[in-house]
DNA sequence: AGACTTACTTTGCAGTTCTAGGTATGTATC
DNA sequence: GATACATACCTAGAACTGCAAAGTAAGTCT
């Protein structure tokens, strides 16, 4: 049963966070890049590989794989592990050649924002 | 005359560039807390000022004024200079406050990202 | 039996940048 | 005076994307 959601849930919030588009794929990328990961293993491996700056949760990871491997970017195999079934991601030549572009549009930016940030010019200590 | 479009004009594009959500934000912000400017002098500061890292465009600045200034992190004045209006914006202390903010949201990201492209861990060399 | 963790999925919202087009005025060129 | 160019501002609409929230289901632990 269950048909009514009881409960709008509220909204607000401060919504949409800065600086993070395009930073989902680039980490999932990457890590994947370095081995075979499943996606819950992903999330956990995202939060610890940037010293916890950066928590990406399931609702954002499951789906940015699907898009990815629709793609032609990831390649995915079934596993079993422990009587449970595990999706376990990997790079195809695809994925890897995205991966480089995005890293190096990723410091391009960075350094744009870096050398903004850090401006002389003004002079306020 | 002309009243009619001609041609709808292709679409297409790669559509989307990665990891800019909030740079326009935060570069304008960062921009006018060091001294009054005008939209179409922004447009060029910013690819200067990011050694041709980025560019926005006229579409991205003036949109992004209108919406700070009805947010209060920016107030204008205009000002007529050579015979032409130019309507000048400068920081409120709420700008201050949300340029603090974004910089410092800016740099834990950067941080994050940074220490999982280094990552160590696989060696390949 | 109950609670917790693992593991995957989906929906819908929300907010943003970007391209492209359009207006208008001053200045330099022919 | 006509043409072209740079300055200066504005807007509409499209496209994309991250995120929270909620749900399913099966193991494990107490």
């Amino acid at each position: 049963m269950l048909t009514e959601p009881i409960v709008p849930a509220a909204p607000m919030a401060q919504s949409n966070p800065p600086f993070m588009s395009g930073v989902p794929e680039l980490l999932l990328l990457r890590l994947l890049d370095q081995q075979e990961m499943y996606g819950y293993e992903l999330v956990r491996s995202i939060r610890q590989i940037t010293g916890e700056a950066i928590s990406l949760g399931e609702g954002v990871i499951y789906p940015a794989l699907h898009t990815l491997e629709r793609n032609g970017a990831l390649k995915s195999r079934r596993k079993a592990v422990a009587g449970r079934t595990r999706v376990y991601y990997s790079l195809t030549a695809k994925g890897r050649t995205r991966l480089a572009r995005l890293a190096k549009e990723w410091r391009r930016i960075q350094t744009g924002i870096e050398a903004a940030l850090e401006a002389p010019a003004h002079a306020q200590t």
